[in-house]
DNA sequence: GTCGTCGATGTAATCGATTCCACGAGGAGG
DNA sequence: CCTCCTCGTGGAATCGATTACATCGACGAC
């Protein structure tokens, strides 16, 4: 492959007359100019990203390290950071952690030994020494979605408070009152908030969020089809259960339908993390729904800004809650000539 | 940032000894080797990845870029391809061309410039001069998926005409006659392929694949929606549509939906790509399915191959009928307990 | 006419690693 | 005792860019 060596002595000029060109310094001869770009499109040269790295200390790259590739949420994400990162010349370079601490640390290690300009994390845990280490050495980051507290780091996520005040009231008005959780690893800023939003939520219900229905899962499907199999094992088995993800939620989906309930009727199903597939399944999934591509293109300004120097802002944006028929009541626009006769009815589970 | 020369200061010694350590090169002495490791956990050092690569022409990276990281196929795929490449010591980077060939060729070109040492595509499109010029160059590059005609270059992807077959004796087995098919961009070998194995099933059984039963998609939902809408706008509508990606699968179950149609009483659907989601839709999808995870695998040890200057071998797997329940046939062991009375009834939703 | 300024250009240092080559010490073999 | 290897080591070239500094010619101001 072509060097700029090459297109020096192609052009009959020296190296640094070509950088100049290329970097757009302005004291060329348009003469030097035209004979440069000619030697640059006949040896079809295209300069060396690692060598101008080297020289430049930048890379124009910024790393994401995401906690789930299989989980549409966090691929929405990722699209909507590259689309972001792209439009202010930057690369983007995936890790995946598989919600695994050591993958996380496998790929943040990777990506700073590529000397990316900075790093969007979704932590799959507390906070591993290495990532604190990093913020603290002065790496450009900022968190997304899920964050590390006590560290010096903006963060960009979404706050589902007030969107799980509304399913609560919703769940409520359809009259369910045992209802229970599949949460999120508690090592995660939102397996922790979305337990302790939804217990709020029914508090102001003057409902209780008794243990037995706090089921411990990791954002991943299986451990939403366990959990749900151990609240149908109960004496008194919730009414609706509410998953904290959406993979979670297909768990949960799984284990009724492997016990032949029907949803709603027999159990109630709702999820944090909406995805077009929930306006298919059977039956439509209430979810929560996160500003998700919102939250991407915050997350890559305000790690741009902190590459440059600047402070980068947190950012917080409400999710809202989009009511289906999984949880009882019909969305009545969507079948608008739906008769009473179909409307869900109320029987006894066990 | 700690540098290789000050490692070797702090330890005494050249920073060609601390390479050496570094490398695992024999002749280093014991002592002298102890007192780099030691120099090396004191200053927290890492060797700078792109120095290195600018020395030894080698980023042990490999490039991805896919069709569509929306689409939970080409996700599976990417997890599955980093996953085997981590195992043999490379780093992936992603490139989401989003179905746009302008977007894939600006990938190409990022990934050639960072000197990524291979190069794994599944082209939107025939094959841009970039992409043709690099493979001439010697670019080590394999296809997955979808490939280019006529380039010298490994292809990995299944091979669906058996279960294509297979699909049409079932939907024959269950008296449908009038089978369409919303195809993918006639630009890509999936596009025309699937079409291709339809006709050629439909033919096997005495039947005829008229052009007012292809519609023309483009992989993406929107385009589903849009075929079916034509399909159900034609005089005698086709009574199975079978869409050639799951994307376009549910915009077409969105303009079925819509027009307040049934699946499958009124219409059936079956999807080419199988996704977890498809078990739960109502009704549950049937589908043909890749060895998706396979496939990445496969693409990966053939793209390592060429780089390591071996010749790299093309894969082609056999992809396989998933039958569900929305071309008419129920899969009764999905639902083991559901009474009579629970088993789908038949009604008018208009 | 001389001097200073400015624009265009080239030379060479530099980034952080790897690696070829030379060199000295020490041991084996004659 | 001398020669020849081998081993451990350091010096320096190298990868391909960017950029500080020096140089040189032309031109305007005095």
């Amino acid at each position: 492959m072509a060097s700029i060596k090459d297109v020096a002595s192609a052009a009959g000029v020296s190296v640094a007359t070509v950088s100049r060109v290329l970097n757009g310094h302005p004291s060329v001869s348009a003469d030097a100019r035209t004979r440069v770009l000619a030697a640059v499109e006949r040896l079809d040269y295209r300069p060396n990203a690692v060598a101008r790295s080297l020289r430049t200390d930048r890379t124009r790259t910024l790393g994401l390290v995401i906690s789930d590739v299989l989980n549409p949420y966090f691929t929405e994400l990722a699209r909507s950071v590259e689309e972001e990162a792209r439009a202010l010349g930057y690369s983007v370079v995936i890790g995946n952690a598989d919600e695994r601490p050591d993958l996380q640390d496998h790929h943040v290690q990777t990506l700073l030994d590529r000397r990316i300009d900075g790093l969007l994390v979704s932590p799959t845990d507390g906070g591993s020494p290495l990532m604190l280490e990093a913020a603290r050495a002065g790496t450009p980051m900022v968190f997304v979605d899920r964050w590390i507290p006590g560290v010096d780091v903006p963060v960009v996520r979404s706050d589902g408070r007030a969107a799980v005040r509304d399913l609560v009231a919703h769940l409520h008005g359809l009259g369910h009152r045992r209802l229970a959780i599949i949460a999120g690893p508690a090592a995660t800023t939102t397996g922790r908030e979305r337990v302790q939003a939804f217990r709020e939520a029914l508090a102001a219900y003057g409902l209780d969020l008794p243990d037995a229905y706090i089921g411990q899962g990791d954002f991943q499907a299986e451990s939403g089809r366990r959990v749900t199999e151990g609240f149908l094992d109960l004496p008194e088995p919730p009414e609706v259960v509410f998953a904290a993800d959406n993979l979670m939620a297909l768990g949960a989906l799984d284990a009724l339908r492997a016990r032949g309930l029907r949803v709603p009727e027999d159990v109630g199903l709702a999820a944090f993390d909406d995805i077009r597939w929930f306006v298919h399944t059977d039956p439509p999934i209430t979810a929560v729904a996160q500003p998700t591509a919102d939250l991407g293109r915050a997350a890559v300004r305000a790690l741009v800004d902190r590459i440059g120097g600047r402070p980068g802002e947190s950012v917080t944006l409400p999710a809202r809650l989009v009511v289906r028929r999984s949880c009882g009541e019909p969305a009545p626009e969507r079948f608008p000539h739906r008769s009473p006769a179909q409307s869900p009815v109320r029987r006894s589970t066990s």
